[in-house]
RNA sequence: CGGGGUGUAGCGCAGCUUGGUUAGCGCGCUUGACUGGGGGUCAAGAGGUCGGCGGUUCGAAUCCGCCCACCCCGACCA
């Protein structure tokens, strides 16, 4: 037996309303949470699991869930109890959130940890003027909190903390002897999104592991590719260990180039993102960055497909209207999108040097990508040009063709491969409410095509499914969806340099510390975790990130031998390392085995009459929709469960 | 920020067009009885500043004005 435990309920006196029927505030005999003390020891090598009841926690399940929530996991952590709205995109996390959340942060630290970070913490107020010198007070825009305090000082609510980790180095970084360094924090973000949506997949606040790095050198021993390197690992642990399917993928490079930039996507259907995908070669990237492999080009000596023919296009507001309007599928449409260049001067450019606008062209059904007009143009920045000073410019806005390289002083011209193809092409008319058929790249734009000053043909628009790989020859890149939980990112010396961050080499000379950052979106993880593991009855969580990791339905709580039988069970499967919830509640068995499902603990086990009457209980896995559960002997009860859990 | 929509009990909704007793329904909640292995049955209850402010009127959930909040699509965004 057990020691310490006590006899049953009908033992104790005292007055009470039905003798069958514990009074609220009892507890439930079976789950004496000391029957086992915890070790006095303070190095412990093996991890007691918790017990909680039921019915003294809070698990308000729903059977409905409110109107606004749409995607899964906002609707099930609502209905199962786990969050509330407070705001928009503010949410409170009840007990089983908060305990899903505890165990991500863990394995987050654990394998930050192990890959040589140290914890810290920074506050999530700071001073405004922290960000001048990095300009994000104006880039980072309306997403900043700001607010002010008592004496009308605005402070920021921090979105991230390269400004707070770079000052605060600033103070203690003096020597390359101290480097490299890697320095991270969990804690609650805050983002002043336009529109918070979809729960915990994109909110105003919100939990983000946020890691910071800083390097001497980009390569070599110590090198901030080496720390990118580690974090890229401890990523994938991280994500792998939390049970869920997931892809790296290349993501915009930022300031270093090259692959300085990975994305982590917890693949499922619902996924904000795109991502494009090459089965043979393993290729992965979001669609800003994704390359395309090679492409046919047009010569521009293809023929032309008829007169050039002018339509009266009124009141259509985007290409699919125009395209049904004119009866011309998109992709025989060519768009035109004007960009300001940066540094242009107005009216200069055209013969190499800086363009004043770049002016790209892609088929009407794909989207231009303004990091490759970027890349193409070979310019410092672009801009969609604003709709005045394109029109001063003299752009029929909504109505370009080609033909501006010729009209508009200081044009530079980016023809995709898909567009600069031979063929019928309808395009804008240059003039208001107009567009033509039959447009001829030679007839229309002429020797301009043969200056590469002015017209260049590559590749400017995002990717597509079905768009060849650039990494293996002949076969073609897939689109999945997925929601972004991590990214990795090689900072350089973007906010060492804007904040004076330097500390002397072995040389005596002062240099500028390179640095990477590290995200995950804590909360978030645990939504994505929702989207990929549910059914139609609720949440089926993987068992690292579950808030308990079985759940005992007591089929009548108030009948002392199940009573008994469950605290014993739960007693040792707590000493296995178990987290066990106990469903102690006086509900019908329908009821609990619905909220079983629905907050989707990956074992349950029910405790009744027919079980234990060959001292047996019932052990059903929540992945197992089918099947009726199996009796398996109290015996054997904390290996199969532990098995399962590990298995 | 542009377009669309919704605010009535914890949740989901009706009532509003055509102003008029005490504002209803389902789920949930409380009490009791019967039940007891996949959201049970019956009975009796509790629970509402009808988003806010102002106006019209003898009288406003209902008509008018302003404001606020929230949601969806888009833009934007880690």
């Amino acid at each position: 037996m057990f020691p310490g435990l006590r006899g049953p309920d009908q033992e104790r006196g005292g007055p009470q309303r039905r003798p069958d029927r514990r009074p609220p505030g009892e507890p439930f005999p079976g789950a004496d949470l000391r029957l086992t003390p915890m070790p006095d020891t303070t190095i412990s090598t093996t991890r007691r699991g918790v017990i909680q009841r039921w019915t003294a926690t809070i698990i308000p399940t729903t059977r409905e869930a409110p109107t606004d929530a749409e995607v899964p996991s906002h609707v099930l952590l609502h209905r199962a109890g786990f969050i509330r709205p407070v705001g928009a995109g503010i949410y409170d996390y009840l007990p089983l959130a908060w305990r899903s959340l505890t165990k991500i942060a863990a394995i987050v630290r654990e394998e930050m940890d192990a890959a040589g970070a140290s914890e810290m913490l920074m506050p999530a107020l700071e001073p405004f003027e922290l960000f001048k010198d990095t300009k994000r007070d104006e880039t980072y825009g309306d997403n900043l909190f700001r607010l002010k305090d008592r004496k009308g000082r605005t402070n920021a609510l921090a979105p991230t903390h390269e400004e707070v980790i770079t000052d605060l180095m600033k103070g203690v970084l003096t020597s390359y002897k101290q480097l490299p360094l890697n320095l991270y924090q969990v804690q609650t973000k805050f983002r002043d999104e336009a529109r918070p949506r979809a729960g915990l997949l994109r909110c105003r606040e919100f939990i983000m592991k946020d890691a910071y790095s800083f390097h001497l050198t980009l390569d070599g021993p110590g090198g901030l590719g080496d720390t990118y390197d580690r974090m890229f690992t401890a990523y994938s642990n991280i994500f792998r260990r939390c049970g869920l399917s997931f892809k790296a993928v290349e993501a915009e490079s930022g300031p270093i180039g090259g692959s300085a930039s990975h994305e982590f996507m917890v693949t499922c259907e619902s996924g904000e993102d795109t991502v494009l995908t090459c089965a043979a070669s393993g290729y992965a990237a979001n669609v800003e960055k994704c390359e395309i492999g090679a492409r046919p080009r047009g010569t521009f000596q293809e023929p032309p497909t008829g007169d050039l023919a002018e339509v009266h296009t009124p009141n259509l507001p985007g290409i699919d209207e125009v395209g049904k309007f004119m009866k011309v599928k998109p992709d025989r449409m060519l768009k035109t999108i004007v960009f300001r260049a940066a540094g242009g001067g107005g009216g200069g450019g055209g013969g190499g040097g800086v363009p004043a606008w770049v002016v790209a062209v892609v088929r009407g059904d794909h989207d231009v990508n303004e990091g490759k007009v970027k890349a193409l143009a070979g310019v410092d920045a672009v801009a969609l040009a604003s709709l005045e000073e394109a029109k001063k410019a003299g752009f029929a806005v909504g109505y370009v063709s080609p033909r501006v390289v010729n009209t508009v002083p200081g044009v530079r011209l980016l023809i995709d491969a898909d567009a600069s193809l031979g063929g019928f092409w309808a395009s804008g008319a240059d003039k208001a409410d107009h567009h033509v058929k039959h447009f001829n790249w030679r007839r229309e734009v002429g020797a301009a095509l043969d200056d590469p000053a002015r017209v260049i043909v590559g590749d400017v628009r995002n990717a597509a499914a079905g768009d060849p790989s650039p990494r293996a020859e002949g076969s073609a890149l897939a689109t999945t969806r997925g929601i972004e939980v991590g990214h990795i990112f090689k900072l350089g010396t973007k906010y060492s340099d804007a904040m004076g961050l330097k500390v002397l080499d072995d040389q005596q000379k002062s240099a500028s510390v390179i640095m990477g950052c590290y995200g995950i979106g804590v909360s978030r993880t645990l939504a994505a975790a929702v989207e990929q593991n549910h059914d139609a009855n609720g949440i089926l969580f993987p068992a690292a990130i579950a808030p308990y990791h079985a759940v005992i339905t007591v089929m009548k709580p108030d009948d002392s031998r199940q009573a008994d039988a469950a605290g014993r069970l739960a007693d040792a499967l707590a000493r296995a390392g178990v987290d066990v919830l106990i469903d102690d509640r006086d509900e019908r068995p329908g009821v609990k085995f619905k909220d079983a499902d629905l907050i989707g603990v990956p074992v349950r086990l029910t405790v009744g009459d027919k079980a234990l009457d060959q001292d047996a209980v019932e052990f059903k896995l929540r992945k197992d929709t089918a099947g009726k559960g199996e009796n398996v002997p109290m015996s054997g009860i904390v290996e199969r469960c532990v098995g399962a859990l590990n298995g």
